[in-house]
DNA sequence: GTCTGTAATTGGAATAATTCTTGATATTGG
DNA sequence: CCAATATCAAGAATTATTCCAATTACAGAC
């Protein structure tokens, strides 16, 4: 007898690469998309919460491991720390300020070529790649 | 009465850039250097174990720290796997073997320069940065 | 709409890597 | 030799993440 409610997030597709967008997964790409801030699976927990009061951390970590196989976000990694997770799919690498510890997308130059840059063995085939800078911005305090 | 065992590691100094090379980080570093494998703290507490069968892995744990914090050896970590420890201090970065699972050392081209490859903001300064690449080595098999 | 199989979610337990704590040992400088 | 300091060992504690079993939700067939 109760009506469906509305769909929080109808500008996100209910399918995307073949993911069903269930409403938590909707939720927390919603959450990723929203600020650019590289969440860890614990941050993206507590945001979630504030709509989804009911989700689990274990639904956090499924939604994004799923997410993230479809490869509708990524899984970045800083040193030991905590997975981060990011929605920008396009080719970049990630710098941490380590003063404020904020993370910042950093693009290639347009005509990037990894073997430009390394001395890379006959045959090597690079499949996938993680670049991950740390270092200050001057004016960023 | 017991007159000291000799040093089973003549050939590595007593003091590495500050740090007292004692009989375990000796045991250690020999390790390290001796195959360039990478490998884990585990991998290192075992093949440690078999010239110090005192040994525990907390003081693997605290070795291999110092050791990375006096720069004598680096610490390389691969997604969230364990950290592994390299011995080779050139400038470089790994390349995991997907097939294998074995990881190689690559060099930088002798005039690289990230800023060559990467269209880093006004005044970004990169203190550090780590490069982790993944794929298939075709004759390895 | 109801049924039914499958996928997703929950909550808590379990795991793995690493760090911490405390007391014992060893080493160095005086 | 003694005191001060550094290191080590053993095990407990922590943290992030994964696993598991029991619901719950959903999509397609009827």
């Amino acid at each position: 007898m109760v009506s469906k409610e509305p769909d929080p997030h109808p500008e996100i597709p209910d399918v995307i690469d073949g993911l069903r967008m269930t409403k938590q997964r909707k939720e927390i790409y919603h959450i990723l998309t929203g600020e650019r801030t590289h969440p860890t699976a614990n941050e993206v927990f507590m945001k979630a919460k504030e709509h989804l009061p009911n989700i689990s951390l274990a639904t956090v970590y499924n939604c994004l491991e799923a997410l993230v196989e479809h490869k509708v976000i990524r899984q970045v990694n800083f040193e030991r720390e905590s997975s981060r997770y990011c929605p920008n799919l396009r080719d970049h690498v990630h710098f941490h300020d380590n003063e404020t510890g904020t993370i910042h997308d950093v693009n290639f130059k347009a005509d990037y070529k990894l073997s430009d840059l390394l001395d890379l063995p006959e045959g090597m085939e690079i499949e996938d790649f993680e670049i991950t800078l740390r270092g200050k911005m001057p004016q960023s305090s």
